[in-house]
DNA sequence: ATGCAAACATACACGAATGTATGTTTGCAT
DNA sequence: ATGCAAACATACATTCGTGTATGTTTGCAT
């Protein structure tokens, strides 16, 4: 039952897919390898010669993960128009790559919620700080250039906004996570409300 | 070794409390009912005899935090002041209650995570939905009041603030969370900066 | 052709957690 | 006083998941 080298890649990808599905639909600490196994059309003993255990199976998938959401976020601040809308095109193109790819609903749900899981998998937790870190960092400087271009009022202190704004999207993604499409027709509006408190041009009355 | 009933209640009371700590730290599925006796001082024994399994025991967390935070609304609700301040108010003890009342972490965990969890307690979903539309329909009756009483521009949709309003807290709970420190003194501005996008009496300019 | 190792499946050993059965103490009604 | 049941502790059986050891097939280098 050898297969060939590229067959190994494919039941690699069935068994990290497999993990994908099961975990969102019953959280990390229920699945059981067996769970996934049988999810792939395969046995424990094929997971356990791809990976160690578990929790190194895991913490596969979060790397899959973060390679993806950092090209995603790179490719779309490399824009060229103004600092606003490179901010409001990126937390679009963020909440709409989650409901486009539900797979990942586990991986953001692991993310989003329960910190306790994460003890467990400490060694991704430094890696995703920094990715938070830098979410933030992104997000400020953003919010500084389009102060200084004008888009946003000089009052408005970038540290507070960046952390409005994370806390925000986040709270976005967490309603959508329960509820998938409740949200569904009114993420731009309920973007521009948050804006409309930072923003120069708009006269509220 | 037969107590009093008010031992037997107070025993009780041991059960929850360490079960809150318990939960709080490794999560449901990863907590064992040892760990909760051991951290109660008591034996398995005593947490069957008062309660059928983990599960049973989970959904009496649930019970008294639901009836805590029923309370804690409608008496806050309940105040003289205008909607505006009424709904700011109600956000900050919201907010300060969780930081506050950090034993109830685990359930805020539980409940703002997860959803796989509630699948395994699905008779608490119903309630929880329950509570949440509650909440909604609450928020959105005082935005629509703020509307009539000129506190908050006429041109803002109900529904859609009342969601970026529960999106938010929701979000900002999530943060503190993770890192309970993070936005500590921010909050208040946090909260401004969200009604600056819907206030009328303000020029952003 | 053939021998080795990759790529799994199968089998087994072990611990841990659950649920239940049974034992023990003692408050309280009579 | 005494018998029953409340309020637990202790002991045991059973299940379940993990990790590992072993078996089996087969692609590929020689």
């Amino acid at each position: 039952m050898k297969k060939t080298r590229a067959d190994a890649l494919r039941t690699r990808r069935q068994i990290l897919n497999a993990a994908l599905k099961v975990f969102g639909l019953k959280g990390y600490a229920a699945t059981t390898l067996n769970d996934i196994a049988r999810q792939a059309g395969l046995t424990r003993g094929a997971i356990y010669w791809h990976f160690e255990n578990k929790r190194k199976l895991y913490e596969a998938l979060l790397k899959d993960y973060y390679r993806t959401i950092e090209e995603k976020i790179k490719t779309e601040i490399t824009s060229s128009k103004t600092p606003l809308i490179q901010l409001k095109d990126g937390i679009f193109k963020l909440l709409n790559f989650f409901s486009d790819h539900q797979d990942y609903r586990t991986i953001e749900e692991a993310l989003l919620g329960s910190p306790q899981v994460q003890q467990e998998l400490a060694g991704v937790l430094d890696k995703q700080k920094q990715l938070f870190g830098q979410i933030y960092v992104q997000t400020r400087a953003l919010i500084k250039a389009a102060i200084d271009n004008g888009e946003i009022r000089k009052g408005v202190d970038p540290d507070i906004a960046a952390s409005a704004i994370i806390s925000y999207v986040n709270g976005i993604k967490l309603t959508r996570l329960h509820n998938p499409l409740s949200l569904n027709n009114m993420v731009d509006q309920l973007i521009d409300l948050m804006f409309k408190g930072m923003e120069k041009g708009i006269d509220p009355r």
